[in-house]
RNA sequence: UGGGCUAUCGCCAAAUGGUAAGGCAACGGACUCUGACUCCGUCAUUUCAAGGUUCGAAUCCUUGUAGCCCAGCCA
């Protein structure tokens, strides 16, 4: 019975999962022999977190590579030194690894080819295909016309070739200050897409960077740079977000114009939304500097630290991306659908643990004073592998509040003077009476206890309609458990319509001191999660917890339905 | 007529001219050492709209409508 039980749970589960549009492309590059081997590349800017709208496009790059066989890269994309840093690229580096995209020793950076980035931007001068400008930026701004009227040329727009090249270079020494030339792409004033009218692709800036230090006063702008690494590590499919679809034009012109054996290719789908929680770097920063948040891993986030923190496995974030899929829609996705990834992961995998938050104590009338027994109690009643434990049992418990009602309400299959309940792991318990304080709540509920029925001496004389969870009253540790809510007002939405505040939910942190857990779970490390029978799951806060006294944070609460019916 | 993109269930998302997959959510029921899990069942005569072509249209054509992106020396 329990081996076809249990193989019953590890089949898996059939689920048709097509193939995507990226996935077609491929195929034809292929079948069309434009490639022999597929590299894909991750190429964020450090510049922040990463957050869950990362990890798609992370697994989705790194699942293609590993599904052609193929090679996937970490790239930073370094190219503006005024907003990276080095604390961003160490996170992101953990946080890429953490999700389970192997990059191996494929890690890059931008700014490693800026030597060659300068090599191709003196060829483009050389063929007449990009020149130095002194417009000033606003200057720029008024020249490139508007989304409804075509720009006009710069009056450098014709410069000869050796004076492009003579001013380039003198850029570059240093001879310019900041902003006072750029050098521009020689394309179209009057394309009615803006990014061809002659995009500024070299700037002249004074800065710092991470990287490459003071080497450098000239920086290439996004759309120059991007191509170019991607060309230079053998990209052969540059995967991007929708924003970058009308940067694909200037995309292929500056691959066809840098002469490259084997260009890379471009390739868009929609980013993601999730419903009720803040995405979006800057507004997470945002939270983060106001300190309406305690840092990037705040668990009520959803960066990938503030996940992992909160107890959410790579596994788990692995079948969520999988299960929203790729496509050029706009889509925000129901929160719900994160936590069932969750759930369902941590289901087989972790400890059924008793943990009462809002306890009352119970007392079992007839049984011995003084007397602790060990009862023996599966891991997980759906996984023999999780092995057992012993949790101890005396005369007094403490049990969930709303485990018990003095006049209950229709259905209500819990404790309730004269209905009969099995305590989990335990007896048969029928409630007696209970105890009150002045206010009128229940302090204390007596209750009787049938010997006979004791878990695993094969009782079946009667049946009960509840199982309620409990811990003994002495040796039951006291913990901090807290509870998340998401950050993000349900009923009003994420972001407020009028001013574009973010509608933040003032209850999405509980705190809950004095919750009684079984004594086992005082023996816990980092990280460590738990099904907290009918609550939900739980891991260890890595930092918050200290030895012998560890702080849990809710990961996810069980389905509503687990509830009391209204 | 500035350009580009997108519209299929409450939310994702397949279907590539052959008669609307699947998942999440929801709702019934069975089971249960927790009302969870599991299992079984229900959930788009119709694909943004209106016309047209066709034996046959979510797919092709026409005309509309709605949403998203673009005027950084950010990425």
């Amino acid at each position: 019975m329990a081996n076809e039980k249990t193989e019953a749970v590890t089949t898996e589960k059939k689920e048709v999962v097509s193939r995507n549009f990226i996935e077609e492309i491929i195929d034809e590059d292929l079948a069309e022999g434009r490639y022999e081997k597929i590299r894909t590349r991750f190429p964020p800017e450090p510049n922040g977190y990463l957050h869950i709208g990362h990890a798609k496009s992370i697994l989705l790059n790194y699942g293609l590579a590993k599904e052609y066989n193929g090679d996937f890269n970490l790239r930073f994309d370094d190219t503006n030194p005024t907003k990276e840093k080095i604390e961003f690229v160490e996170s992101i580096k953990k946080d890429v690894e953490w999700l389970g995209a192997d990059f191996g020793d494929r890690l890059y950076f931008a700014s490693d080819y800026f030597g060659i980035m300068y090599e191709k931007a003196v060829l483009l001068i050389k063929k007449g295909l990009a020149y130095v400008c002194d417009l000033s930026a606003e200057e720029i701004r008024e020249y490139r016309g508007t989304l409804k009227e075509p720009g006009k040329n710069s009056p450098y727009r014709d410069r000869s070739i050796e004076e492009n090249l003579k001013l380039f270079t003198e850029m570059k020494e240093g001879v310019y200050p900041d902003g006072s030339k750029v050098l521009r792409a020689k394309i179209d004033m009057s394309a009615p897409n803006i990014n061809m009218r002659d995009p500024v692709i070299y700037r002249i800036a004074r800065l710092s960077h991470h990287n490459t230090g003071d080497a450098w006063c000239i920086y290439p702008m996004y759309d120059f740079a991007h191509p170019i690494e991607d060309a230079i590590e053998g990209i052969t499919h540059s995967i991007c977000t929708l924003e970058f679809e009308d940067h694909r034009p200037l995309y292929e012109w500056v691959v066809d114009n840098t002469e490259w054996e084997h260009p890379p290719k471009q390739i868009e789908f929609a980013k993601m939304y999730l419903t009720n929680v803040v995405t979006g770097k800057r507004y997470i920063k945002r939270l983060v500097e106001d300190g309406i948040v305690d840092g990037w891993d705040d668990p009520r986030l959803v960066t990938i630290a503030a996940l992992r923190r909160r107890g959410f496995t790579p596994e788990s974030i692995q079948k969520f991306v999988e299960l929203v899929g790729v496509a050029k829609a706009d889509s925000s996705v129901d929160y719900a659908m994160l936590e069932y990834c969750i759930r369902e992961d941590l289901k087989m995998k972790v400890p059924r643990m008793m943990a009462v938050l809002d306890p009352i104590k119970l007392v079992i009338d007839n049984y011995p004073e003084g007397v602790t027994e060990m009862l023996e109690a599966d891991n997980n009643l759906e996984n023999p592998e999780a092995g057992k434990r012993l949790v101890p049992l005396g005369r007094e418990l403490y049990i969930e509040r709303d485990d018990f009602m003095e006049t209950p309400i229709p259905k209500y299959k819990r404790l309730y003077p004269g209905n009969e309940v099995r305590l989990m792991h335990a007896y048969f318990v029928k409630a007696v009476s209970c105890e009150k304080d002045e206010s009128g709540n229940v302090t204390v509920v007596h209750c009787t206890y049938d010997p006979e029925t004791k878990v695993g001496t094969g009782f079946t004389g009667r049946k009960v309609k509840g199982t309620i969870h409990w811990v003994p009253a002495k040796e039951a540790v006291t913990a901090t458990v807290r509870l998340y809510e998401n950050l993000v007002d349900e009923e009003k939405g994420v972001y407020n319509k009028e001013d574009g505040s973010l509608n933040l939910n003032p209850n999405s942190l509980t705190v809950i001191e004095k919750a009684k857990l079984e004594p086992a779970l005082l023996d816990v490390k980092p990280y460590d999660s738990f099904q907290f029978v009918r609550s939900g799951y739980y891991c260890v806060d890595a930092k918050d917890s200290r030895e012998g006294a560890p702080v849990f944070n809710r990961i996810v609460t069980m389905k509503s339905s687990f509830k009391l019916p209204k």
